[in-house]
DNA sequence: GGGCCGGACTATA
DNA sequence: TTCCATATAGTCCGGCCC
């Protein structure tokens, strides 16, 4: 039913907006899910409107997609996912309720609305924060050497669209998409006039391009944050600060610019009169050297003494060229000092020059007070002017890139907060850029639907619908009150933030549990921790129920993970292992180890990984038989308990026993630590063994270039006889897995596999008794572990006692 | 009450 | 017939320990 409303398309440079304004109460009455799409596609199909360009009736198009879907498992999952999202906004309404009580709308609060002038004003007073994202990237890079397939529609990717051209993006292939629903919308909405032509994807290829244009970008800017391969967020202002000096100084065009000769004299003094005449090409090789040399200084500082930078700042400064600061300056900062300071947020940063302790103090390192005289550079000229001319050196910019690149194109966000940019760069799209004007923000922003904010994803997006009525940006704005009272304060803040224009780093949300964080924002803040958090590896394949091939997928897992690990030179204190059913459900464990304890190591990961795998098997296996003991009874129809986990094969038999059957497996270890930061400790040698064939992986290497996410490769997958029903589970061999099919009458405990004799009472007595064994969780990852004699682990202690454990259940 | 953990969720490319 | 990926990161919450 109701349908969202389609989303509006790439936004024209007018912000004609569409904004259904369902004014005033409409919700007070029905408490819960007024119209909640129990279609589930709601958040399933659609909800995208990329900028593909669409030329096709968009129902057409979700309507090929939903039918397509059909109900498989997968679908079925998103339906599980959905009906819980659901939930959750019935609550908030219910919450909503509760705290409007009879009025219509919460009474504003004056303190929230001061916080939020202050988010306001503490916008940069020029837009100098640039995004730049490729177009289409993965195909553009293909198309370098086969421009004949943009003929036609394609798309990277086999199993999965990772990316397609603006021929199939008519169609609505877009990313993320499973590969057959593309070929249908193809095939379909062409009349069968047309094919979809996949691409296999080629990582080495893209990370090489994106070489190349990170190659351009930083001779802007030398502290360009990217976060992807194709996206990449700069801040010009330092560029463009020299860029306004030199023409200044050329001509006195700019009458503002008084204060700022000192500056001009000093740092351009030699250009001004040599180079009064230079050209684009000369002006931008001299801004280049100027930024780079002294990039070059700084980051080499802040590398090496990351914890001592604080003490470095004189040295810097009295280096006085260095502006390394560029970085440290960011809308994030300020907005720092504007909540506790609530003031400045222009002209001020004198007392910056000589360390000041408060900004200190504050997780910030270095204080870029370089960057801050570049902005205040800045603010003698225009803001006109000043968009004038960064407008023209981005387009200059994205020309180099395409030139240095053999023709790849970009398109590029320009803005006073790098949020901004970040969705101003998707409005002009193909090759194409968009500046937003300091004082207009709100303009631009306001009329554009929520889901555009970064951040702010599906689930996010129908909250906001569905419990508030919020559409745009706008809309978000006007329910500011309530927005703060339902959403958790990270969230909250964010959602607030982002509008009054203040978009820069962002946090995730979701009020009652989610989160939805965004992405580093502009050229600092963050910076300081740009050290990865964690390092993972996760494969999908046929659904495979037998235990021990799962078992020998998680070892290659770990094989590979373990090498990713030593090529970046990293070690883990955390592992996680990732299991998804075959029902699409996914359950993970983690496990940290004893403090101070950090692996690389392959068989020291396989021996946590395969610990944490047999404990998840074990606990679905817990919760499969309670389920199975609450319905009352065994039955064989193919109960779709969420747990996924599928009775064994036996059709026939009440056989209870459980088969845990995925289709993924995973392993993510974070807490990392470089290993050269690490003491040597190898705590508990004697556990750690380790025959050293680990070395054997070190070898080759070809540079960790990312596996291809499309999912199937040509892995044997395909074919298999699959017998109907319940994937096959080959003949087992003697894990506990299928236990033989048992005669009528007997069940097979899914805990420990026994096989019982009698009736459902007697089934459910047994289970009973292994669900009250406290110490099940332990027996089974003891049991299936026990397999790894040498089980290292890191706490040998603990190990020894659920050994005990082990023994006197068994 | 602070800090670490673990597990589920959300988001982005 | 086939038949929905992979890698990273941040938030929130309940538990547990001290
Ligand atoms: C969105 C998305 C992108 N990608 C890859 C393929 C894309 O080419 C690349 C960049 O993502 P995007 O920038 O989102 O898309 P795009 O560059 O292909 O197209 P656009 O012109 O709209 O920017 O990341 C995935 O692998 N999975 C995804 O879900
Ligand atoms: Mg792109």
């Amino acid at each position: 039913m109701k349908s969202l409303p389609s989303p509006t398309k790439a936004m024209p440079k007018s912000h004609s907006l569409q904004k259904l304004k369902l004014t005033a109460t409409k919700t007070t009455t029905n408490k819960n899910l007024p119209s909640l799409s129990q279609d589930a596609s709601a958040l399933i199909i659609s909800a995208s409107d990329k900028a593909g360009m669409d030329g096709i009736d968009r129902s057409k198009i979700d309507a090929i997609i939903l039918r397509e879907s059909g109900n498989s498992l997968y679908i079925q999952q998103q339906k599980r996912r959905d009906a819980k999202v659901n939930e959750r906004i019935a609550e908030l309404q219910t919450k909503k309720q509760e705290l409007l009580l009879t009025r219509s709308r919460l009474p504003s609060n004056p303190a929230l609305d001061a916080q939020m002038q202050s988010w306001q004003a503490s916008c940069p007073c020029r837009a100098t924060k640039v995004v730049v994202d490729m177009d289409m990237f993965y195909m553009a890079c293909e198309l370098l050497t086969k421009p004949h397939l943009d003929q036609h529609p394609a798309c990277v990717g086999k199993g999965m669209v990772l990316t397609s051209n603006y021929k199939a993006r008519q169609f609505g292939v877009r990313s993320a998409m499973a590969g057959f629903v593309a070929d249908k919308l193809v095939e379909e909405l062409s009349h069968g006039t047309q094919r979809l032509i996949h691409v296999p994807s080629n990582f080495a290829l893209y990370q090489e391009k994106a070489k190349e244009v990170v190659a351009v970008l930083k001779e802007y800017d030398p502290h360009l944050k990217s976060y992807s391969l194709d996206e990449a967020y700069l801040d010009l202002g330092p560029y463009l600060a020299l860029h306004l000096q030199h023409y200044s100084c050329k001509k006195e065009n700019e009458n503002e610019n008084e204060e700022i000769d000192g500056w001009k004299k000093s740092d351009a003094g030699d250009l001004g009169n040599g180079v009064l005449s230079a050209l684009p090409d000369e002006l931008h090789h001299w801004i280049r050297d100027q930024l780079t040399g002294s990039a070059v200084k700084a980051g080499g500082a802040a590398n090496d003494s990351d914890m001592d930078i604080k003490k470095d700042k004189d040295a810097q400064q009295k280096e006085g060229e260095e502006e390394a600061s560029s970085r440290a300056m960011d809308d994030e900062m300020q907005q720092e000092n504007d909540m506790e300071e609530l003031n400045e947020a222009d002209s001020s940063g004198d007392q910056d020059l000589d360390g000041d302790p408060k900004d200190m103090n504050v997780k910030d390192t270095k204080r870029p007070h370089q960057y801050q005289n570049y902005m205040k550079m800045l603010k003698k000229y225009s803001v006109e002017t000043c968009n004038r001319a960064i407008q023209s050196i981005v387009h200059h910019m994205r020309a180099l890139v395409q030139i240095r690149t053999g023709g790849l194109t970009c398109s590029a966000g320009i803005a006073p907060h790098s949020g901004l940019a970040k969705m101003a760069s998707d409005i002009n799209k193909p090759n194409g850029q968009l500046l937003v004007d300091p004082h207009k923000v709100l303009e631009f922003l306001h009329p554009l639907p929520v889901r555009k904010v970064p951040g702010i994803g599906r689930v996010t997006q129908k909250i906001l619908q569905h419990v508030f009525q919020v559409e745009t940006v706008e809309d978000l704005y006007e329910q500011r009150a309530l927005v703060q009272k339902l959403f958790k304060n990270a969230s909250a803040n964010y959602l607030l933030k982002a509008c009054v224009g203040h978009i820069g780093t962002s946090s995730s949300t979701s009020s009652d549990g989610g989160s939805f964080k965004s992405f580093g924002a502009n050229s600092e803040e963050i910076e300081e921790d740009d050290h990865q958090k964690g390092i993972s590896r996760e494969r999908t394949f046929r659904p495979e129920a037998n235990y021990q091939k799962l078992q020998e997928k998680l070892d290659s897992i770990a094989d590979m993970l373990s090498n990713d690990m030593v090529r970046k030179k990293v070690k883990a204190h955390t592992i996680t292992v990732k299991v998804k059913l075959n029902t699409f459900d996914v359950w993970s464990r983690a496990k940290s180890l004893d403090r101070n304890v950090y692996i690389q190591d392959a068989d020291e990961l396989k021996v946590v990984a395969n610990e944490l795998f047999a404990s998840i098997k074990a606990e679905l296996a817990v919760k499969q038989a309670k389920s199975m003991k609450k319905k009352g009874e065994v039955h064989d129809d193919i109960n779709y308990n969420t747990s996924g986990i599928g009775k064994s094969s036996s059709s026939s038999s009440k056989d209870a026993s459980f088969v845990l059957c995925c289709r993924l497996l995973g392993i993510r270890c974070y807490s990392l630590e470089h290993q050269d930061a690490l003491p040597q400790q190898k705590p508990m040698d004697k556990f750690l063994t380790r025959t050293d064939m680990a070395s054997a992986f070190s070898s080759v290497k070809q540079g960790h270039i990312q596996d291809d996410p499309e999912g199937n490769d040509e892995r044997e997958a395909t074919q298999m006889p699959r017998n109907d029903k319940h994937n096959g589970k080959s003949g087992d061999a003697p894990s506990p897995e299928n236990p033989m099919k048992v005669t009528q009458e007997s069940y097979t405990c899914p805990l420990c596999n026994s096989v019982i004799v009698g009736d459902n009472d007697v089934l459910n007595r047994h289970i009973d008794t292994c669900l009250n064994a406290s110490t099940v969780r332990q027996v089974v990852r003891e049991v299936t572990q026990s397999t790894q004699e040498e089980t290292m682990t890191t706490d040998p202690k603990k190990k020894a006692s659920q050994k005990q454990k082990l023994t006197d259940f068994w």
